[in-house]
DNA sequence: TCCTCTCAGCTGTAT
DNA sequence: ACAGCTGAGAGGAAT
């Protein structure tokens, strides 16, 4: 198979540097080299049993080799097979005739097109699944005027009236331009014929994501006013609505095209953009359904985020309470809840029978003050009562149930954090950690679909090794910032070096891909936990290394990982371009990366130019003897990964090395890939290997 | 205009 | 470090 059509075509080359350096993270190319008779000098000590060896330097010399423990590969396997969802569509499964008609909302009592409100507003009926057929991404500039609220328009009309207007106004709309434009390359309805709207939804949460950390990105780098709340999830998302850059506007009652049961959000703003579930805030949305002449509200979705007294007796039953009631502000007392709004919708949803969206919120480990909502699936509403609620109001209460034969979700997370404190064994469990320590946080072996005992020997080194010492062209003296370095310090070098900003948002996101990241290092005053320095410092999140069904080992998380963290470097030896071709013609099974300055245009970002980046100093590693988690990435055609060249500053020598971060939201246990590229040889075509990754972009083969 | 299971940043409290 | 509070917020339903 070929590449899609829509890519081939490269549009015009654009300025991007105009206003800042606006490109999505994509992807570079490392390759496969091999040799069995690899040079000694590189790796010589090999012990025949061990698959893996603990470090040898700078790592405790008193390690015990690692003796696989047998582990009975008849265990319960923990993957989660790739059945077709159910047909979930409503009306296929029973539904209950609602018996008690609440008259709250008109009924538009004329069965005629539409309601009389406009539509956009009012409650939507719910129409044919055939008549949505066309719901890609929308865009409609029209709507621009006409749309937002009146303090929307106020803030983004002009600054001179408003104090709290942000004095970068001018430098984020030349921004929203830039990237728009950038996007813009590509066209929507090339876009729109892709299959299905996974594609279309990964899309807007890349270019929602990419506009909220440059917006964060900007404010960082101003001088901060106290009092102010900078809210850039609401900025990007305001833009994006008003530009109509969203998909699955229309509601529905069901599974959302392009939504999959795991998928993990960041930001409440994310579920809106793609038709997930509509309200900012509220937990409930619903919509009317028309019943014969009349209208009825219907729950669709619901978001269970602690707010509220919820409970969950297991991971496929959920306690949730109706809205209202709640005392806001301080003073106010807690009223009854009233059967009404969204609490109506979930009564009639009860006695319809209707699949209600799950969204559950969990907080997030990685930043203790946010939350990470997981796309759970579908439930039906079983009960519903009225209990009093610890304030002693009354509370609705309504139990969901979990539909069964959908793919494992918020379990997984359960079962992981059992995992971690020890309630539950992980089952295929190989070894503990498999870097003996290197690593500051353990990364387990498993094997739970065959009897493998683990991969080819090697030693477990977790990070670069220059065989000889590398040169640097300029030396670099780093910075002096005492407290760590600031986006609005304009003078520090670093910074600098970086086009005046920090390449990284303040909880350690890569903002963008560049040619190079300029990172604080051994030259630099700043302390370890500078912004500057998100690379460092080891592994953030427990991996896992595991035996895949049919591409050999892999990696994937415990931990949810969002989009443009840090998840590990490249670790290895570092090696020169004849050492790589003598790998590559002995070993067929050698790790071999290749940063090589010809890029495959962004698989995963159709219709983005990817002008062809010269690296620096296009690295060559080989984590053939000695490397890290890194080497056990697979390849994917729609990569999760991508690997970027990150300079640390140093004044004596070059301290370049290669570093993966996630191109979009990764939920827990799942496989973490990254595109190994082309394969900058003329030979390359005799390492065309087939490609198993099975993504509906799939090229067919890899290097 | 009103409603709401937000979210970042601040303050106060327990380590 | 962490819990709790504050308040400006967003889209969309309600009026």
């Amino acid at each position: 198979m070929e590449e899609s059509g829509g890519e081939d075509s490269v549009p015009p080359a654009l300025d991007k540097s105009r206003v800042l350096s606006v490109r999505p993270l994509r992807c570079l190319v490392p390759i496969f080299a091999s040799t069995p008779n690899f040079p000694s000098y590189f790796h010589p000590q090999a012990a025949a049993p061990i698959v893996c060896n603990p470090p040898t330097t700078p790592f405790p010399a008193g390690f015990s080799p690692f003796y696989p423990l047998c582990v009975s590969p008849n265990s319960q396997n923990m993957q989660i097979p790739p059945q077709p969802p159910p047909p979930f569509g409503f009306g296929g499964s029973a539904t209950i005739p609602s018996p008690v008609p609440f008259n709250v909302l008109r009924a538009e009592a004329n069965g005629d097109a539409g309601p009389s409100r406009r539509s956009s507003r009012g409650l939507q009926p719910l129409q044919s699944e055939e008549d949505g057929s066309s719901d890609g991404i929308h865009v409609t500039d029209a709507e621009d005027s006409t749309r937002g609220t009146t303090a929307q328009k106020r803030r983004w009309a002009g600054s001179s009236q408003d104090m709290n207007v942000p004095t970068s106004d001018v430098e984020t709309d030349a921004l929203v331009e830039n990237i728009l434009e950038s996007f813009n390359l590509m066209k929507f309805d090339t876009f729109r014929r892709a299959d299905g709207d996974k594609e279309s939804v990964q899309y807007i949460l890349l270019i929602y994501d990419l506009l909220r950390r440059k917006i964060s990105q900007i404010e960082d780098s101003k001088e901060s006013t106290p009092g102010v709340t900078r809210r850039p999830d609401l900025r990007a998302g305001t833009i994006l609505m008003n530009k109509g850059i969203r998909t699955n506007i229309r509601k529905r009652i069901g599974t959302v095209p392009g939504v999959e049961v795991g998928d993990i959000f960041f930001f409440r703003m994310e579920m809106c953009l793609i038709g997930l579930h509509a309200p900012s805030m509220a937990g409930i949305d619903y919509m009317g359904l028309k019943v014969s002449q009349d209208e009825e509200p219907v729950a669709v979705s619901i978001v269970s985020s602690g707010g509220y007294e919820d409970d969950s007796e297991d991971g496929n039953v959920l306690i949730y309470s109706g809205q209202g009631g709640h005392a806001y502000k301080r003073g106010l007392e807690t009223t009854d809840q009233k059967l009404e709004r969204g609490n109506l919708a979930l009564e009639k949803s009860l006695h319809r029978g209707n699949e209600v969206r799950v969204i559950r919120g969990v907080k997030d480990i990685a930043n203790l003050t946010g939350k990470i909502y997981v796309y759970d699936g579908l439930y039906k509403i079983r009960e519903s009562w009225v209990e009093k609620g610890k304030s002693g109001s009354n509370v609705f209460k309504y139990k969901l149930v979990r539909i069964s034969g959908q793919l494992e979700a918020f379990t997984v997370w359960k079962s992981v954090q059992q995992w971690k404190d020890g309630s539950a064994a992980r089952v295929g469990l190989i070894k503990s950690d498999l870097s003996s320590g290197a690593e500051n946080i353990p990364v387990s072996l498993v094997n739970d679909v065959d009897d493998e005992k683990g991969p080819a020997d090697f030693t477990y080194y977790p990070t670069l090794k220059y065989l000889k010492p590398v040169n640097l062209t300029e030396p670099s003296t780093g910075c002096s910032c005492q407290g760590g370095c600031l986006s609005s310090n304009s003078n520090c070098p670093c910074i600098q070096r970086n086009g005046g900003y920090l390449p990284y948002t303040a909880n350690g996101v890569l903002i963008s891909q560049k040619a190079l990241i300029h990172e604080c290092g051994s030259s630099c005053k700043c302390p370890q936990n500078c912004k500057n320095r998100a690379s460092q410092g080891g592994l953030k999140v427990r991996l896992e290394v595991f035996k895949t069904k049919d591409k050999g080992w892999g990696l994937r998380s415990w931990d949810p990982i969002r989009s443009g963290a840090f998840i590990c470097e490249y670790a290895g030896e570092v090696i020169d371009i004849s050492m790589a071709e003598e790998l590559r013609v002995e070993n067929d099974s050698a790790h071999v990366f290749y940063a090589s300055s010809t890029n495959q245009p962004g698989q995963f970002m159709p219709g983005v130019s990817i002008e062809s980046q010269k690296n620096p100093f296009p690295l060559i590693i080989s984590a053939t003897d000695s490397g890290n988690v890194a080497r056990f990435m697979n390849h994917s055609c729609s990569p999760n990964v991508v690997w970027q060249p990150v300079l640390r500053e140093n004044s004596k020598e070059c301290d370049l090395h290669i570093v993966f971060y996630a191109v979009r939201h990764i939920p827990p246990m799942t496989e973490l890939t990254y595109g190994y590229g082309i394969v900058p040889s003329d030979k390359a075509h005799q390492r065309k290997k087939k490609c198993l990754c099975g993504s509906v972009k799939c090229s067919g083969y890899f290097y």
